[in-house]
DNA sequence: CCGCCGTATTGACGCAAATCAATGTTGGCC
DNA sequence: GGCCAACATTGATTTGCGTCAATACGGCGG
């Protein structure tokens, strides 16, 4: 009651944009805000799909689990960006987990609204699909990267992704980890003592200095091309 | 000319299937066959995306590679599916690169005839979005496994994907690799030279006979169980 | 202040897979 | 037939990372 795409400070980051006001009125009604605390399930793998969520302010990962109950989180989701899109619009049930990284608040429009939204306009539809398609490339390339990269470099990378939303283009000197240390290795795919070790390493080096989750880079540049690859030539 | 999809035994595997009859003869219209020899590229990473292709016969890998030259097989496209329409749709470059990994033929409809009839059929938009679902769940999977999984897990597992399609439900007694050694190496993300040893430790164990390309299973329950895990209690 | 719990670090060790280097096998082609 | 180029196998060796186990480092409630 109240909420709308239209108040959100993230209103145009997300899908809804390019809804007509009649039609991002009507989707308004059923929206719910929630709030989740860190390490709260929002959704599980199996569960059908409630709705299409967008998260208002906190962090969400996306993750995997296998029957072990090892994980990999696959993706971020920020402020601003929608998430369990996928399972509504294909009508299956969903193949991943979301949860709550920090304290977090998500509004959830409902699976009827939307559907008749997507239904109604061919542009909503459109904007889901080219989100999917994003995530999907990123993706693809962190098969490749799993597959080929050291654990240093894949990493490295990470930091660089990390750093570049600040600053245009290039590293920012100062990096907040917006995950724990245990949910970076997760995002890597190696486990938290690998992780200590590798950041252990490049501290050593000189290449970043880590103060909880703070990170002070010297020399963003350097950082930029180590990231790149093993460089040993 | 002449070539329809109604004519096309895969016809109703294909997203086309959802065009109505005036649609679907407006599509024919610019399709053009084209034959590749094994090894041959359809496109490459970077390309603009010059239509979607089907796949008639043969074989098709979807690949991405690093700066290195390294790469692997993300994903295979067999007779009646369809590729490349992520990046027609969303109007970017293509991010992976596609090779006919046979000798093969594939139909090409042009980009500005399939964007049109996404524009008018959104059921078709629609399939292909479902499309793009399944080969991301896919992914997900992949990426939870390369972590996860040992390389011997991983290949059993494709092995079983494998057999799966020829009977139902159940493991095949003889399976026919699709693909070299090598690519099989590119698809669960090992060298050949582990690709080698972990086929002569299945065949070690009795799992699995291997010569040239054909698999004799003796126990396909067995094999199935094994897939599943490093089962060891 | 102390004890506690979750997160992070560090060390010792083993193993799976990469790497380097030959050698064997196959199929196409002159 | 014989040659050649991919493809495939095998061995020896190295190494990155997982595993197990212990310890350190907060933050928090009593």
């Amino acid at each position: 009651m109240g909420i709308t795409c239209k108040d959100c400070r993230h209103g145009q980051v997300a899908e809804w944009s390019v809804l007509d006001d009649g039609a991002a009125a009507q989707l308004d009604c059923g929206r719910r805000m929630k709030t989740f605390l860190p390490g709260e399930p929002i959704y599980h793998e199996g569960d059908a799909a409630a709705g299409v969520y967008c998260v208002s302010d906190g962090l969400v990962g996306i993750r995997k689990v296998n029957a072990e109950g090892e994980s990999v989180l696959l993706r971020l989701v920020r402020p601003g960006q929608t998430f369990g899109f996928r399972s509504l619009l294909t009508g299956t049930p969903h193949q991943v987990s979301a949860e709550a990284l920090k304290e977090t608040r998500v509004c959830q429009t409902p699976a009827t609204a939307v559907l008749q939204a997507a239904g109604i306009c061919p542009a909503l539809m459109r904007r889901f699909m080219e989100h999917m398609a994003r995530d999907m490339a990123d993706l693809e390339t962190k098969v490749l990267e799993t597959v080929t990269a050291s654990s240093r470099v894949r990493f490295l990378r990470l930091l660089v992704e990390f750093g570049a939303g600040d600053e245009d283009g290039h590293t920012a000197r100062e990096i907040d980890l917006p995950v724990s240390r245990q949910d970076i290795a997760a995002m890597i795919g190696v486990r938290s003592e690998t992780m200590s070790r590798v950041i252990r390493g490049i501290q050593d080096e000189g290449l970043a200095e880590f103060r909880g989750r703070r990170v002070a880079i010297p020399d963003p540049a350097r950082l930029a091309a180590e990231s790149l690859g093993d460089m040993e030539f």
